[in-house]
RNA sequence: GCUGCCGUAGCUCAGUGGUAGAGCACUCCCUUGGUAAGGGAGAGGUCGAGAGUUCAAUCCUCUCCGGCAGCACCA
């Protein structure tokens, strides 16, 4: 008597399969159409190559390409193996090594034999991608035992490959993946059936970096090649289509177009901010200031720069002291070539951060447990010399002003001034345009002070709090990055999204009982004696240059009225409407708002143009006729009809829109 | 810092082994025009910096500085 698999459909209908039968032979049973369109199987849950045979009774749902999330995984994991196979196809000799697929295609590390690649090899490496899916080569899963395939990989000279299948458990048995029957990659899977599976005008080799072996700067640079992959030419376009549009709205493009800021190797990682950009700083720190107060801060301001013993006490020197400013506390005199750093001079560095300013200041004076929860707020501004190839625009720079605040508080004050953090920064972001954010708890590092304890303490905290708070779900993007936190204490990150998808960390809060510990911070507590009180460091925008360069990637420049650096022109079509447009202005300037009048000999085509690119709000265009009837014809940005009203109630309209979100009633 | 690419007028870019060009912006003139570019003229550059090769370098080579993408880093 045969044995039969029971084979269980999403809808509970049940199939009896022979062994050795397969989630493609299952779909062959029910139809030649769904045959055709299948494309993989989830066997109990986890997604598997059509043609892999059941090993007993298994629950079956069969993918096709209407399921666009698996299949789009499966197409990109596709495309990186064929890019690995057409790179050792042209270029014999490459090592390949590991290639995952991303959010939006694909990319494979190599190591090839004599030259990284360039962009100018990415045309070739394409067709010869190409011709591997339309030769239609199918994609053969085989098990082989791990050290039988440690000594494949040592034999066919691929020493990457063999040093991570030799670091695998021993004795597993291995999957890897043919194609056809020369070329093949270990691989988990799963793939598609064939090559011939994917579509070939769906994917774009797009750029190529270097990339460390393990992603670990100590090892090898290998050479990675990034493509874009989907499912089909369309999807491919609409891609492309975005990414232009984002391109347009990067925050360096807009910067420059708009005069908000410029940056200049004399100073370079240091922004320049123009009259418009500092506007836009100017109303977000007003707005800060205001949350701050609200939340029940009190604001400090603390020395730029500070000895570099104090540095050593809160144990920055030892861990960054290469990425900190340093300042000789006296030059020394004589010969105009005699070297400024001596070793007499004491040294000073610019502050890197301004944490231990606070601790400084908590220490003025005996603390009471009645005084906490102090929460004490800086607009800090930091110095911090940051690996050239880390700087990028306004986002990451080498001197910043941070929106910082220090929570001293009690062990038992912590989940309250964590949670109630939660609700402000929720509250800043949400009147900031921000609709949607990500949180994540960043885990004790390898490098660290304190205790395991008080790290257990520290992260449960942390976690308990957002619980709390409800923003662990996944519309919070909630997850927990082991390995990723201070070397003082865990933080709960806050991350924000460019215009390109890349995400940005913003906020942060860290529970820390290192630096009051290191830096003997003390209250008198209920009892009478001395305690330790906790730490908490927090901020809601990171740096203002960051957030601001958020800010405007995320209106694409057209701010909202109360942060635009110029809310109103005030533009003539004619000469002889000049004195009315001077009269408009004044009135309007008056009323706290920021006017310019543009009463240059030009169409009024030209203006409306003009002022529509440099992304003011509002135009108010006045001829004569807005001049005999004490009018203004209003033209808003983002739509093409004008408004005709009186000057008083096209003031009363933009004062409401120019008033920031916090400071509105109701 | 690492890998690759790039650096020409304020901006966007073209170009050549014989010391440079366009469009926009700017200045002036004409035009007073009703909702996304009216016309004309003019001015503007040590071709990122330094060294080398060459009769001759913006162009070729090297070094440095800066930018872009990614990696690593981000207190």
């Amino acid at each position: 008597m045969t044995i039969l698999f029971k084979i269980t459909l999403p809808d509970g209908s049940v199939r009896e399969m022979t062994p050795g039968s397969t989630p493609a032979d299952v779909a062959a049973s029910i139809g030649p159409g769904l045959a055709k369109a299948t494309i993989a199987a989830r066997v109990d849950g986890e997604l598997r190559d059509v043609m892999r045979p059941f090993e007993g009774d298994a629950h079956l749902a069969l993918v096709t390409a209407r399921d666009e999330a698996d299949a789009l995984e499966l197409a990109r994991h596709d495309f990186a193996h064929v890019l690995a196979e057409a790179v050792q196809t042209l270029f014999p000799g490459t090592q390949i090594t590991f290639g995952p697929s991303t959010d939006d295609g694909f990319y494979y590390d190599f190591a090839p034999q004599d030259r990284p690649f360039t962009e100018d090899d990415l045309p070739a490496i394409e067709a010869a991608m190409r011709a591997i899916i339309a030769a239609d080569k199918p994609l053969r899963r085989e098990v082989i035992a791990r050290d039988a395939l440690v000594a494949k990989w040592t034999a066919a000279g691929e020493s990457f490959k063999a040093e991570w299948a030799a670091e695998l458990p021993e004795g597993e048995e291995l999957s890897v993946y043919w194609s056809g029957d020369d070329w093949m990659d270990m691989c988990r899977g799963p793939h598609l059936a064939s090559t011939g599976k994917l579509d070939p005008a769906a994917f774009k080799l797009t750029k190529v970096a270097g990339a460390y072996w393990r992603g670990d700067q100590a090892n090898a640079m290998l050479s990675r090649i990034y493509g874009t992959g989907w499912l089909n030419k369309k999807q491919l376009d609409a891609y492309t289509l975005r990414m232009e549009e984002a391109a347009k709205r990067d925050h360096r493009k807009i910067g420059q177009e708009m005069n908000l800021f410029h940056l200049q190797q004399e100073a370079h990682g240091s922004v320049f901010w123009h009259p418009n950009g500092y506007m836009i700083w100017r109303e977000l720190e007003a707005y800060m200031r205001r949350a701050i107060d609200d939340g029940g801060y009190v604001e400090v301001k603390t020395p730029q720069i500070m000895d570099a013993k104090q540095w050593e006490q809160s144990g920055h020197w030892g861990k960054y002291r290469e990425n900190m400013f340093i300042v000789p506390d006296e030059i020394p005199s004589g010969e105009d070539d005699a070297p400024i750093l001596t070793g007499d001079a004491d040294l000073m560095a610019l502050k890197p951060m301004n944490c231990p300013a606070h601790v400084l200041i908590f220490r003025q004076g005996i603390k009471s447990y009645r005084d906490l929860p102090m929460r004490m707020a800086e607009m800090g501004c930091c110095h911090r010399n940051e690996p050239h190839g880390a700087l990028h625009g306004i986002m990451r720079v080498r001197q910043f002003t941070q929106d910082d605040g220090h929570i001293f508080c009690r062990e038992d004050q912590i989940v309250e001034e964590v949670q109630k953090f939660c609700k402000l920064a929720d509250r800043v972001y949400k009147e900031l345009g921000f609709e949607s954010y990500k949180i994540k708890l960043a885990l004790r590092p390898e490098k660290r002070f304190g205790s395991d304890e008080m790290w257990d303490k520290a992260e449960r905290e942390l976690r308990d709090a957002v619980h709390a708070a409800g923003l662990a779900t996944d519309a919070y993007g909630w997850e927990e990055l082991p390995g990723e936190g201070a070397f003082y204490a865990p933080k709960l990150e806050w991350h924000l999204t460019d215009a390109i998808g890349r995400t940005w960390q913003c906020g942060t809060i860290q529970s820390d009982r290192v630096l009051p510990e290191r830096l003997d911070a003390t209250y008198v507590g209920e009892d009478g004696g001395k305690h330790r009180p906790v730490m908490l460091h927090r901020a809601i925008l990171g740096s203002y240059e960051r957030f601001i360069g958020i800010l405007i990637e995320h209106h694409a420049g057209r701010f909202p009225v109360w942060l635009a650096p110029v809310q109103a022109v005030v533009a003539t079509i004619v000469s002889d409407a000049d004195d009315y447009a001077g009269a408009v202005t004044a009135k309007l300037k008056a009323a706290g708002l920021r006017v310019e009048t543009d009463l240059r000999n030009e169409k009024i085509n030209y203006k409306v143009r003009e002022h529509s690119l440099a992304k003011v709000p509002h135009l108010l265009v006045v001829g004569m006729r807005e001049a005999e009837e004490g009018k203004v014809a209003i033209r808003s940005l983002g739509s093409d009809g004008q408004r005709i009203m009186s000057v008083d109630e096209a003031i009363a309209m933009l004062k409401a829109e120019a008033t920031a979100p916090d400071l509105r009633l109701g």
